[in-house]
DNA sequence: ACGATGCTGTGAGAGTTATCACATTGCCGG
DNA sequence: CCGGCAATGTGATAACTCTCACAGCATCGT
């Protein structure tokens, strides 16, 4: 067992984050053993994927018998950092911004949602379910600052996402999940994803032109 | 030089679209013309990784020259398949799919919304602002049937994203987008794509976690 | 007590994707 | 009309990721 610092794959990652849903699922199924041919028939990956993407992090697993759902869970939790506690923020308070919020994964994966912004007049001082206010987005400097926010949530329009992103790092954000269909461009330290739905749909569309042939 | 049939790197389609992004902005900025440079800083990609991308379907610019931005948006649409006209449904009119709905970018692309499912008895039959009445989730099968619908977006919770699913195969859809965080399972045929909003933040509290150390 | 069983953990190899370096080609000025 | 310039297109190479096959180890049955 020795955590090798080496480079991880990115889409090992990606997994370990799916394999905590279905961890959950089989444990709702009554499964307090598992394997990764069960695991993997679960989530959709090769028992051998999974034993190789665990193998990065140490050994979960007690050979002849499989993983213990539970304790693996909440294994791949604390090697993706989910049980620290990541205060976070919402900005643009739109549909999707919404949806979000209402989101009840946040809570379950360490993530803290203590503030929300708008540019919409109307938005502004309502309250959202969990008792957060929507503030004006000339707030988040100093918010950020003086809630010591580590992730900021892009959900506004493509124009308005450099400049809310800006104002982020302003505030000394850490990291960045960014929806608007544009990529933003943030300081070298600050870790930045982008999320482009737009693209999946487009993946989608070349997939099925494909098939046509 | 033709469209080699070989395998085509799925990173690289991903790319593309949001090439497509980029080469509008650069028009609206008053580009005719792009380099693999120009266009690269833009959409934060490498030059040599554009130009590789472009490759694998022909040769689109002038050497010494670059891109005409127009033609080359084009050329990607056309690649991807975003020229043909793809009757969409969007399965579950929550949060979530009331921002899909509302994106300009579904008729840009060619993706053309004609139907939306819900559960929920208040919503249903209701009117979307493009004029789609809201059906119930019972009647899916038959109007993905009638329609000639190839794309389904599933955006319902959960445990109603396999059955939804499931109804939508009957349907004879042929390509599914689930943002549901669970993965669903449909016959080999038929194209899916699961999108893990859930995933990608648990990606960036992975990030951070690392760059403490 | 011990061999049979079954599932993990992992090195080696195959396959895939990105990067590099440069030959190639069209354009422009003189 | 021709030589220099500039940016593309691409083979070769490096880096990365997945798959396979099996050694290793806990458990169970006899």
């Amino acid at each position: 067992m020795k955590t090798k610092e080496n480079k991880i794959p990115e889409a090992t990652i990606k997994r370990l984050s799916t394999y905590i849903n279905c961890l959950e699922r089989l444990q709702a199924e009554n499964n307090p053993v598992t394997s990764s041919e069960m695991l993997g028939d679960s989530c959709q990956v090769s028992p051998a994927q999974i034993r190789k993407d665990l193998s990065y992090f140490g050994e979960f697993g007690v050979r002849g018998v499989g993983y213990d759902t539970k304790k693996l869970e909440s294994e791949i939790k604390e090697i993706l950092g989910l049980n620290h506690n990541w205060p976070t923020t919402v900005v643009g308070v739109g549909k999707l911004g919404q949806a979000l919020l209402n989101f009840a994964f946040f809570s379950k994966h360490g993530f803290r949602i203590v503030a929300a912004f708008d540019s919409d007049e109307n938005k502004i001082g309502s309250e959202l379910n969990n008792g957060v206010t929507i503030l004006p987005t000339s707030d988040i400097d100093k918010t950020v600052k003086n809630e010591k926010i580590s992730i900021g949530i892009i959900t506004t329009p493509a124009d308005s996402a450099q400049d809310v992103a800006d104002k982020l790092v302003a505030g000394g954000i850490k990291g960045i999940l960014n929806f608007a269909p544009i990529k933003v461009r943030v300081p070298e330290n600050i870790i930045l994803r982008n999320v482009s739905i737009t693209s999946e749909l487009d993946n989608l569309a070349y997939l099925l032109t494909q098939k046509k042939r």
